[in-house]
DNA sequence: CGTGACGTTGAAGAAGGTCAACCAATGTGG
DNA sequence: CCACATTGGTTGACCTTCTTCAACGTCACG
């Protein structure tokens, strides 16, 4: 296997055990997973809706946007995926995909077989477990989207997604001004608000008019995280990323 | 262990069934869990927010919220859980709750230990991955709702609500009319889908005078399904109900 | 240099929220 | 068995937020 996707699959390494403890031989089970690089275009669904897969996607750059949509064909972003996200970890267990998975910029994922995560988990029941653990971390997120959908205004609804996104992008947060790459439009905002394109331009002037963040086309320049945070009601908690070695966990014997 | 305990087990034990499939042995494991059974009031938390509990909660009767809530205090349901639920299999993985349970009426809970669902994965390695399966199913309906609360107008929401409890709680449902119980405030129909009880009482009013559906105090008297699954935007599908026998997966060490 | 995708802005209107009053059902203590 | 309190449902008037529609601007790229 090429070194780069040997690295590829470390960055996934690293997200399962800061929340799971995982022994050397688990880790390299992990590590040592078959992977098949590709290259999706921009707004281009990889997963459609209904498909049933048979591997799961593990993005290496780019983002990915989990896409649900009503009859009326509105469409509704209930997930978006970075870097070191496996996109589709559920399929594993639930191979029919109930939403579709479309790139929201170019990006390059890597398909591993469910059959190899099979084989894995059956051989390590722990790594079964740092799977489940991890799929309950994106449920959490969706929890947290529930809540920012349905009780928050526009503006905090989008100074939210703005500081989780930072957050799970890893941005250098300063508490007075930094920038991060978000190559996203304004439309794609409002999927996955819950607004229209129009009402999240103006919102994003009004963030910009009051000094907190100025969202341009390949970057968000974030001028005041902290006034952004309190914009967002932003609590990073629920996303679990800095966990403690001591807290982290392990229920499958215990080592 | 009292007779009606295992048959409360059976419950889950068909939940379960219905979407994995599991061998005589493992079935048994599931009925042979230790349990303890709890009244609960209503508008009562029995999980906070933040607590870590060693236990998982199974409804024998009654409703129960899954509650989140943002800094000014507004209120959100994110899951409604009925009989048969287990209201935080996920905190078999991850113990420290990110949401309160609350019972929406007096309900009725079986506690079952961690260490008790742990032994038994640890010896059905299937049982992990059914459990697994399980919380995906409910995350699928986190996703539906997100889509519902983003993109939906308000008399959508409601009728998707109703439809989707008419399915879950197994109601007799015909074309022309039927009954089910369904014990619940409008402010606790707001908070579900992020309106006020005003509106949601408003509502309430037309799908009434539409002679779609009445909800009344002690239950919803739905007069036209058909009429409320369009008005609901409503497809059962995600609710993964109705698995064929054939279709119904076991990945690990297949029969 | 034209074309298409995306961003920006204004005007008008709809959906839903807020506030406030009142009603109906249930439960409790005297 | 009644007076009263409490909880939840109902309604109206008014206001805010967001959407809709439509036009125009701007940037990147072939």
């Amino acid at each position: 296997m090429p070194r780069s996707e040997t690295r590829n699959l470390q960055a996934f390494l690293d997200r399962l055990t800061s929340r799971s403890v995982l022994t050397g031989e688990e880790q390299q089970a992990i590590l040592d997973l078959p992977t098949h690089a590709e290259q999706v275009d921009a707004n281009s669904d990889f997963v459609g809706l209904g498909e049933i897969v048979d591997h799961v996607s593990l993005i290496v750059s780019g983002l990915v946007g989990r896409f649900d949509q009503n009859s009326e064909g509105s469409r509704q972003i209930t997930a978006i995926h970075v870097a070191g996200d496996m996109t589709n970890l559920h399929s594993v267990v639930q191979p029919q995909a109930t939403s579709a998975l479309q790139a929201l910029s170019v990006a390059t994922i890597l398909s591993i077989p469910h059959s190899a995560i099979r084989a894995a988990t059956a051989r390590h029941p722990a790594l079964a477990e740092a799977l489940w653990r991890d799929c309950m971390v994106d449920a959490a997120i969706l929890s947290q989207w529930v809540v920012n959908v349905g009780r928050c205004h526009a503006r905090t609804r989008i100074a939210h997604l703005l500081c989780e996104m930072a957050t799970r992008l890893k941005a250098p947060v300063e508490r007075e001004a930094f920038t991060f790459p978000f190559l996203v439009t304004q439309t794609q905002i409002a999927d996955a608000t819950g607004l229209t394109s129009v009402h999240v331009n103006r919102v994003l002037k009004v963030l910009r008019l009051e000094g907190l963040v100025d969202v341009q086309r390949r970057a968000v320049v974030v001028q005041d995280w902290d006034g952004l945070m309190v914009a967002g009601d932003f609590d990073p908690n629920y996303l679990q990323m800095n966990i403690q070695p001591e807290e982290r966990l392990r229920i499958v014997r215990p080592i």
